[in-house]
DNA sequence: ACCTCATAGTGAGGTAACCTCCTTATTAGT
DNA sequence: ACTAATAAGGAGGTTACCTCACTATGAGGT
């Protein structure tokens, strides 16, 4: 009977810590009117087809540096690829990104960040690394560790 | 530069696990016709109001038996009082929940679950332990009680 | 060349799970 | 008695998704 807390609340508990979790993005990319879900976007683009690129890619296009395809950003989000339409839509009109054609199969468009949706990334980057204004500061390191050690499991 | 992959897409796995976890509950909901919100209402209602009620009750009023307050459905849900209102109206109009008058506040209502409210999460909750449909069975079990210490520190 | 089939993106429209603001009844405090 | 707080809910909005149908294109077979 008591230990109905045992299990049955890790749904809760992870409930909760999300809830928290995203409240605390929300908050922090208020300032550069972002979303989280702008932000998470961006940041794909951003790491995923920079100058930099080929960051251990596993999926498909991971040859040019030109930008992500849509479905490959969809893939990477883990959302469907009309929801990827959407937050590109979204981050077109604040010409954080542009839409290119792809000069090898003309139905995709590939979408590639904007200088200054690079420079507004390393900003956000930079201003969480100062003010420690990670969400998971709170935990000590060995616990962010084992966390995502256990987080790698779940997510398969 | 090759670290970025530590702590930063923690939030990457969170989100990914939550998403995880929010997708099997609601596969496991469907037959029932019950969306997660709902299950957690549900859920909350029975445990926190039931006949072996007082289960270590942090909130206000745990002395009666004889339901919730929309409020502290509210707060045990950690949601607005206002979107209580919406799920509360929602479980009403499957008769799983209902609303009776608080004898000690006019202005107050009582949300309790119907026998058949209580019956369904009998019958959910005997599924859930028989089938493994639990999430969270991916886990060894030091894994997931690493996880729940864990994850008390981040909703505190 | 033609026909079929798959794939890339997107318009249309929908859903879950929240929210704030305003209003109404009521209760509590001075 | 008057005022301030509180409980619930109506109105309306937002975010982050989804499916389904459609068009344009590419790839394979005959």
């Amino acid at each position: 009977m008591a230990n109905f807390g045992g299990s049955a609340d890790l749904g809760e508990l992870f409930h909760a810590a999300f809830r928290g979790l995203r409240r605390t993005w929300a908050e922090q990319l208020a300032p550069w009117e972002l979303t989280p879900h702008q932000w998470r976007a961006l940041q794909t683009l951003v790491r995923g087809c920079g100058p930099g690129a080929g960051s251990g890619a596993g999926s498909a296009a991971g040859a040019s540096a030109a930008g992500l395809r849509l479905k490959d950003l969809a893939d990477r989000l883990r959302i469907a690829p009309r929801s990827a339409t959407e937050v590109v839509d979204q981050l077109e009109s604040k010409d954080l990104v542009r839409r290119d054609a792809d000069p090898s199969d003309r139905r995709a468009t590939l979408v590639v960040a904007t200088p200054a949706g690079e420079q507004l990334f390393a900003e956000v980057s930079a201003a969480r690394r100062d003010k420690s204004m990670e969400y998971f500061a709170q935990l000590a390191e060995p616990d962010r560790t084992e966390l995502a050690r256990i987080l790698a499991q779940l997510s398969h």
